[in-house]
DNA sequence: GTTACATCCTCTAGCTACTGTAGGTTCAAG
DNA sequence: CTTGAACCTACAGTAGCTAGAGGATGTAAC
């Protein structure tokens, strides 16, 4: 039986992190001792494991719940789980790709920096005008 | 004069998030009409895009205050604002490292889906068992 | 048996950077 | 003068936690 400071220690979460996600249904109302206190299984430290490995590679809470879902369900087909991966692969390319752009005109912006005053700073300057800039921005979270 | 909502048109923002910006300090209160509308001049206008131009390449409000700041004071030496743009340069080549590598891990883990059923799926497996995983994982956010 | 103290509990609020909605008012054109 | 788009305030909600207050519990040492 672990108390959720373990299960915390064991999988690199904070305890309020795993209340939270029992909070939003994520993981399952634990057993209780007669004070109140939550205590776990292997089950749910597999389950916590397997939440934040997913988290780690950066899917969204309401992925992971499908793929919780999924991976309870054995005999479904797996094409579920895989359309889920894709679509995640397909989002953090998309992110590189920006990401690569702004690398761009930052070190553009860093680059060209004389160290003068503001009146003449360049980064401040490409700030201001934007048709100076390269590089197509339709999104902004990055 | 311009409406909140030509402001908005001219820099691609929404009409709350000029609102926003105005509560949290980081446009001004402008003028307004009798009827209690909002007027702005082409300094706001200027402003604005400029602060949407630095969110575009990901400056958190934080650092455009000050990049506001040096920006309305034009003797000031420009350091500051280098120091701000390879901070955020820095942030960005951060970021890149990491989405390569979740990027490996997720391209494997779809290339190896062989399309059974989920009890089979490498899809799951890899995300219920860390120990397969090649990429360090410390921090979560992406 | 008691004391000390780490860990646990619930509840609430805060973070970033917005976005959406409700219910009502104003402006400009026709 | 009427119509309808655009404006106003105020509040709630989004993701995914994180932090703090104020108090209860569990366990090891004495």
């Amino acid at each position: 039986m672990l108390t959720i400071g373990t299960l915390a220690k064991r999988t690199g979460t904070k305890v309020q992190t795993i209340r939270y996600y029992e909070q939003i249904g994520l993981m399952p109302e634990p057993g209780r001792t007669d004070g109140g206190q939550r205590r776990y299984g292997d089950a749910e430290l597999d389950r916590l494991a397997f939440i934040r490995h997913s988290r780690q590679l950066g899917f969204p809470l309401d992925a992971i719940r499908e793929l919780l879902d999924l991976s309870d369900a054995p005999d479904r087909p797996c094409h579920e789980a895989d359309e889920i991966a894709r679509r995640q692969l397909k989002l953090v390319e998309q992110r590189m790709e920006r990401l690569k752009a702004l690398r761009a005109e930052l070190k553009r912006m860093v680059k060209e920096c004389s160290g003068g005053n503001a009146a003449q700073c360049r980064v401040l300057e490409v700030l201001r005008d934007h048709s100076e800039c390269l590089t197509e921005h339709d999104q902004i979270g990055v």
